[in-house]
DNA sequence: CCAGAGACCGGGAGCGCTTCCAGTCCCTGG
DNA sequence: CCAGGGACTGGAAGCGCTCCCGGTCTCTGG
C-alpha cells in the first residue's frame, strides 16, 4: 500500500514525495556531502514512508562496481567437503562481511567440468574480488583467477607462485610442533603420513615434520602419502608398518587420515599410545571418536574464513594490507598424550 | 589487445566491428529471431575477436531480473555445520545450476544478529528467486522469506506451513524403516532419542518412529529431545538409560547423537548391539568410525541440493513443479546387524 | 560595499543492455 | 500485377541509479 505501483518504489518517487531532486535525494540516501538538513530529512521521511530500498543493480551499474564477492574453490577437494570445513570458512566469511552490504557468491569448480561458468564469473564485472582455496599444484581455477585481474585473496597457498595476499595457517609450525610432541615423548622412530603433494598445506606439514626430525637428528624419511581422507590414511598406514614395523610415532597431516591411520595400527596389533603414538592435524570432531581419542593440531578455520574477507574488503577498498598466518595450537588427547612411558619391545 | 580501451568491451563496440545495429547484435547474441544468418555470422565473429562478455548488472537492470538466486540457512543449526552437509549441499545446487547462467549467492542467518542484511537481501530485486534450509520453529527468517515474494523452495519442510514448493527427505519413511529394523531384530523396549522439537524433521522422524513402534503394538513414549550434536545425543542417552534401565533398543534421529549415545551406553556397561541396538539416521562419515559401526538411515544430501535448485528454476521459469519427496535407505552396520540373537538378560 | 569562497541544488549525461516499434524489403498467392 | 504478410533492421526509450557540473544563494573578510 505504501508504494504508489505495484513495483518497488524508485528513487525518484523519492524525490519527488521528498520535494526535492534526484540527485539530492540520492546524496541523502548515501549520505554524502552538500544536502541542507531539512532535505536530508525529508528524503529520509520518504524513504521511510515508501519503504524504498535501493535497487543494487542500478547502483551496480551505474558505480561500475557489483556489490559482490565471490569464494571460489575447487571441488575436487575432499578436504573441504568431506569435512566441516566449509561450513566454518563460510561463517567466517559472512561475518566479516556483515556490514557490508556486499554479497557473497559461491564459485563451485569441478576440475574438469564447468570452466565456461568459472570463466565467465570471473570476467569482470560479475564480482568485485574474489576468495580462492584449495587449489591443486596445476589447478586451472588459479590462472583463471589470475587472468580475471580482480583482487584476489588466497585462502592457503597455492603449491606455485606466491600470491600478493593471502591468509593461510601455519601449518609448517603446527607440524613441527606436533613432531616435536612426539620427540619429547621420547619416540625415535618417527614416521609421516602426509597429504597429496601437489598442495602447498601438505607440503608446508611435511616441511614441518622434517624441520623437528631434524633438530631432533632423527630420519624424517618415513613418508607416505595420501589423499587427505580416511581410507588413504589406512592404506598410507599399512605401507609403512611395512616399511619400517619398529616404528613408535606416526605425525599424521590430517585427522581424517590419522583416523584411518588408528584402525590400521590396531589392525596390526598395535597399542596407542603404547606402542605407537599418533598426532593428526585439524582439531576435527571426529578427533574425539576415534579410539582412542587424538592428539592433533588444532587451526582456526572459522578465523581463516574472516581474515580471508577482511583482507579482500582492504584490498577491494584500495588498501595494502599484509598477508596472514594464522597460530595453531597442539591439542593433547590420548593418542599422545603428555607423558607415557614407552613400552618395553 | 583485442579490446580498443582496457576496459571490456561493450555490446556497441561489437555491433560497430560487426556492422550492425546494437540490437541486431544483441538479438544474435541472445539468438533471438530476426537475425540474418550473415548478421548473425558476423555478430558472432566480432563477439570472438573481442572477446566480448555481456555485462550481467546492465542485463540484470534491463531485463529486470538478478541473474542470481540465494541460498538462505539459519545459522544456529549446528545440523548443518557441524556435518559435512553443508558441502554436499552447495555441491548439488551448484551442479543444478551449472548450465544456467545464474549466481550462487549465500546468506547465512543468525537468528540474533544481521537481520536487516537479510532483509536487504531478501528485498528484490536482489536475486531471482531462493531456496531456504535448516529454518527453526519460529524462525524470523521465515517470515522474511514469505514477506520478500520471490520465488521460494525450502529444502525441509518448516515447522510450521505448508510451503508451495519444497524439497525435503522421507524423514517419516526412513525413521520407520529404522524402527521397523529394531522390532524385526526381536526388540521390545525401544527408545528414541529425537532432535529439537521446534525443527519439522524432528518431528517428521520421531512420527516415523511412532509409526512403526505403534503397529508394531509396542509403547513408543521412551522418548528424550536432544539437539543434534553427539553431547546433546549422550546426555538423552543418560535420561533415557534412567527412565529405563531394561531398554534394549534406540532409534537415534542422527548419527552424530547416536555417536553419543553410543559412548554413554558402553560407559554404562551395555553391549552394543548384544544388550541394545542402536541405529542412527544420516550416514555420515562418522559411522564409520564408532565402537561398533552404526546401522543408519541414508539420505540423499547432494540430490536435495540438486533437486532444490532444480524446483527453484522451474519455479522462476513460471512453471508450477511438484513438490519432491527423496527416498532413504537403510544402511545395515554392526550398531543393529541384520540378524542377532537378543541376548539372555 | 564587494569579491570570493563555500554550501547547496538540480539538470542531464551517462552505466551497458533489452525491447518496443515503425519502417524496409522481399516474396508469395490470388 | 498487386496487396499483404513475413523476415529483418535500427532508432530510441527505457531499466534505476550515480555523479559531474554549471548555477544560485549566503556568508565572510578585506
Amino acid at each position: 500500500m505504501t508504494s504508489p505501483t505495484g513495483r518497488q518504489p524508485t528513487l525518484d518517487e523519492v524525490a519527488k514525495l521528498a520535494g526535492v531532486s534526484r540527485s539530492a535525494a540520492s546524496r541523502a540516501i548515501n549520505n554524502a556531502a552538500h544536502v541542507s538538513a531539512a532535505n536530508r530529512l525529508a528524503v529520509e521521511r520518504a524513504v521511510r514512508e515508501l519503504g524504498y530500498v535501493p535497487n543494487v543493480t542500478a547502483q551496480a551499474l551505474a558505480r561500475q562496481k557489483v556489490g559482490a564477492v565471490v569464494l571460489a574453490v575447487s571441488d575436487h577437494n575432499k578436504e573441504l567437503f568431506g569435512d566441516p570445513f566449509f561450513g566454518q570458512i563460510i561463517a567466517g566469511v559472512t561475518a566479516a562481511l556483515e556490514d557490508t552490504d556486499l554479497d557473497l557468491k559461491l564459485l563451485l569448480c569441478h576440475p574438469e567440468r564447468g570452466h565456461d561458468r568459472v570463466r565467465r564469473m570471473l570476467r569482470p564485472p560479475r564480482a568485485d574480488g574474489i576468495m580462492v582455496m584449495a587449489l591443486r599444484g596445476d589447478d586451472p581455477l588459479q590462472r583463471m583467477v589470475e587472468k580475471s585481474g580482480l583482487p584476489t585473496v588466497y585462502g592457503g597457498l597455492p603449491l606455485h607462485g606466491q600470491p600478493e595476499w593471502f591468509v593461510d595457517v601455519d601449518n609448517r609450525g603446527g607440524a613441527r610442533v606436533a613432531a616435536e610432541h612426539l620427540v619429547s615423548l621420547g619416540r625415535r622412530r618417527i614416521a609421516s603420513i602426509a597429504g597429496p603433494a601437489d598442495t602447498h598445506v601438505a607440503v608446508a606439514r611435511l616441511d614441518g615434520f622434517a624441520d623437528a626430525l631434524s633438530v631432533a637428528q632423527l630420519d624424517h624419511t618415513l613418508v607416505e602419502h595420501a589423499d587427505f581422507t580416511r581410507e588413504g590414511g589406512a592404506a598410507a598406514m599399512e605401507r609403512l608398518l611395512e616399511r619400517e614395523p619398529g616404528l613408535d610415532a606416526v605425525s599424521v597431516a590430517s585427522d581424517n587420515m590419522a583416523a584411518g591411520a588408528l584402525q590400521t595400527l590396531l589392525q596390526h596389533g598395535r597399542r596407542v599410545p603404547e606402542d605407537v603414538a599418533v598426532v593428526g592435524f585439524d582439531d576435527l570432531p571426529i578427533g574425539h571418536l576415534t579410539q582412542p581419542s587424538l592428539t592433533t593440531i588444532q587451526q582456526p578455520i572459522r578465523s581463516l574464513g574472516y581474515e580471508m574477507a577482511r583482507l579482500l574488503l582492504a584490498v577491494v577498498d584500495g588498501e595494502k594490507p599484509s598477508p596472514l598466518l594464522l597460530p595453531t595450537r597442539l591439542v593433547v588427547r590420548e593418542s599422545a598424550p603428555a607423558r607415557v612411558s614407552l613400552a618395553a619391545s
